[in-house]
DNA sequence: CAATGATATGTAATAATATTACATTAGTTC
DNA sequence: GAACTAATGTAATATTATTACATATCATTG
C-alpha cells in the first residue's frame, strides 16, 4: 500500500456515491502530483485485487467494500472477493452494498454447480429507487416511476 | 422494427460471442449504408427497450435475449425484461443466459422488499469457465486457474 | 393536396472511459 | 554497485458512448 493508492482508497472512502476515474483523477491532481490515466488506472486495479473496492459495472465507477473480512488476499468467491451484490438508486445515485449476499451466493454456485460452470467472480446490480428517496419523492411527482 | 433494427438485431443473432457496438458499426459498413456510431447506438437502445437483446455490462457487449416471452412490451422486471442473469467464460468468450432465473430474482425481491427498495431492473454477471473449456484445459495447461 | 406532427435516420463533433508502450525511479538482494 | 523487482511517470492512442442539429419518411387531417 503506497500513497498513491491510499490516496485513490481515501477518496473512494470518502464519497458518498461511486466514484469514476476521471473524478479521482481530478482530484489527485489537486494534490501536487500530475497524474495521468495510467495512474489512477494502477491504483484502481491494486484496490480492487485486494478487495478493498468493487467496481460497480453499470456506472463505470467504484465504490468501497463494506464487507471487508477477514483475508482478502487469498479467498475464493465465496469470500465476497470478486463477488459483490450492490442496490443502485436511480434518483440519489447511492449505492449501498447487499449485506445477506451468500442467499444470493449460494444459488448461483448451485446454478453453476449444474452446469459444470467454475464461478471466478460475479456481480450482482439491481437498478431502482431507494426507500428515502421514494418517501420523498411520494406525494410530490406522483408515484415512483414503474418498471420500463 | 425497420430494416435497420432488423440488421443489428440480425448480426447479434448471428454472432457466437457478444458483439460491441463498433463491430456492429464495421459491419453495417459492408451493406451499403454509412452508419455512424448514433446509427447504431439508437437500434441497440430500441432493442434492449423491447427485451429482444441485453447487455453484458461487463464486455461492454450485446447478445441476444435467449428467454423471449409472451410480451416484452409490458412486462415488469418479473418478465425477464431489464432483468438477465449471464454465465461467461474467460475462454471461449462464451454467455450462457441462466434458464431458472426466477430463484435468483425471487432472492433478489425478497432482499429488496425487506429494504423498501423498488426494483427497476437487475443485472447477473458470473465470470469464470464453462463446462467445456474446462474439459479441453484439463491435463493440458494444468488445472483450471484457481479464482484470484 | 398542403400542412402538421410523429418517428426514424443522417452527420459532425466531441465526451467519457480505458489501454499500450516505453522511460524512469526507488528499494532490495546478491 | 550490479541486477532485479515493484511502482510510477509520460505520451499517445484506443474504445465506448453521447450531444446537437439537420434531414427524411410517412400517416393523418384540415
Amino acid at each position: 500500500m503506497t500513497p498513491q493508492r491510499r490516496d485513490v482508497l481515501g477518496l473512494i472512502l470518502t464519497a458518498t456515491t461511486p466514484v469514476g476515474a476521471y473524478d479521482l483523477l481530478e482530484q489527485l491532481k489537486t494534490s501536487g502530483r500530475k497524474p495521468a490515466p495510467p495512474t489512477v488506472y494502477r491504483a484502481l486495479d491494486f484496490l480492487l485485487e485486494h478487495g478493498l473496492i468493487h467496481r460497480i459495472e453499470r456506472l463505470s465507477a467504484f465504490v468501497p467494500c463494506t464487507h471487508l473480512q477477514h483475508d482478502h488476499t487469498h479467498g475464493p468467491v465465496e469470500n465476497c472477493l470478486h463477488s459483490a451484490q450492490f442496490l443502485i438508486c436511480r434518483n440519489c445515485g447511492g449505492v449501498t452494498e447487499i449485506a445477506d449476499a451468500p442467499r444470493v451466493l449460494d444459488v448461483l454456485k448451485s446454478i453453476c454447480g449444474k452446469k459444470n460452470f467454475t464461478m471466478q467472480s460475479a456481480s450482482v446490480e439491481v437498478e431502482g429507487v431507494c426507500e428515502d428517496c421514494a418517501r420523498a419523492t411520494r406525494g410530490q411527482k406522483g408515484p415512483v416511476p414503474a418498471p420500463n
